[in-house]
DNA sequence: TGTATTTTCAATCATTCGCTTAAAACTTCT
DNA sequence: AGAAGTTTTAAGCGAATGATTGAAAATACA
């Protein structure tokens, strides 16, 4: 087993190619060797680390969900208003998925192949339930004020992550059917911050 | 090779059967004794009817593209009113995707496998490029008549699609995330035909 | 009944894949 | 120098998988 902070950088180079590798061909489409020759290493060293690939998958997998969830709910937890805290979460998801498109349908993928350990994962992440109730008081608490229309909290949660999220899943299909370039598309894709705010505010506020 | 109705209908067995396996576990993960046992027949029939697992694939996936894709597209050609075009195209994705909800997953599972073989695939599918060139001179039309502000048809087509499919895709997700069952999810979802029409056309109208 | 078609069955073949072994070479630190 | 840890090489095992073969049933049809 490795120790010491050199085997640490190596363990790092073999999660950033698993993750390169994973995120292109998903769970079972990528193998081992794969893997391995994106590393740059041989196929033995892989175990030598990681005893698995289920193993090294579960920890790209686990830093990917973090990355577009854990993370950026952090920004909706606290007792903010929710005038704040709309814009906090485009504002975190639209960042985070411009860094990193492909997260969305790896992420997506494996939900998909695997339901079961969604429910398992979310047993340890207590602070995203929170985030969402949170999430929830602050929506009741402008219907109580008279400033938005009565709205569930989950549908303002799925319309909001619809407009962040979708356009990044279908990227192909829309540059391909739009007949735009993937670099043009992406540009409208970061100017959209604005448009996504002011679209929910609009869709929910009585002025 | 088969050739009358009878093994017409093994065909048909088969290619549904084919198409639950797909759909949960994806190309790679599904293999073609799955997809024999489910369909209660034995391996080397598969190979009888389709030469082989990829033939049988292109089948299935051909049928799900074209029910979430080309046959909803078809409500956007013409040169009906922006304002006609809109909740057809709406009311078509939802009726689809309300019945065949895990198709979404499906589709972009595949995409992001090989994209390659979506030029391909669009190349032979010119009326979608004709729907969408009719869906923008309507949104010109609209928008030199003054009737709603300057936007990208993409723009419009992006939030569209964003709304109705996206809550498909992370069903688990936000269900989880929520607490909400599967069934009261999927009773908001069906209900959220007229929210969607109603928040895309206070977003780009001018009154 | 006779003929062609459809389906089953058992047995594999060749390939790929995850993983392991074993021995050697290289590096790092004491 | 010596010990501990790290990496490479070569070889390959066992299991799963896509695909196939060949012969026998079952079925349909004339």
């Amino acid at each position: 087993m490795p120790k010491n902070s050199l085997s640490h950088e190596a363990e790092e180079k073999i999660l950033k190619a698993a993750r390169t590798v994973f995120i292109k061909k998903g769970y079972k489409g990528a193998t081992t060797r794969d893997i391995a020759a994106e590393a740059g290493i041989t196929s033995p060293l892989l175990n030598y680390y990681f005893r698995s690939k289920e193993n090294i998958f579960s920890i790209v997998y686990e830093r990917a969900f973090n990355s577009l969830y854990s993370n950026v709910y952090h920004t909706i937890m606290g007792d903010a208003s929710l005038f704040e805290k709309i814009p906090a979460l485009v504002d975190g998801l639209m960042k985070e998925l411009v860094e990193n498109p492909d997260v969305p349908s790896f992420i997506f993928n494996e939900v998909t192949r695997s339901p079961e350990k969604l429910v398992e994962r979310f047993r340890s992440k207590m602070h995203l339930l929170e985030a969402y109730r949170d999430f929830s008081d602050s929506v009741y608490a402008e219907v109580e004020k008279g400033t938005i229309r009565p709205v569930r909290p989950i549908t303002l949660l799925i319309n909001i992550q619809s407009l962040c999220i979708y356009p990044f899943l279908a990227r192909p299909l829309l540059c391909e059917i739009s007949n735009i370039s993937i670099r043009e598309y992406m540009k409208i894709l970061a100017r959209r911050r604005d448009e996504i705010i002011e679209m929910i505010e609009k869709d929910i506020r009585i002025k």
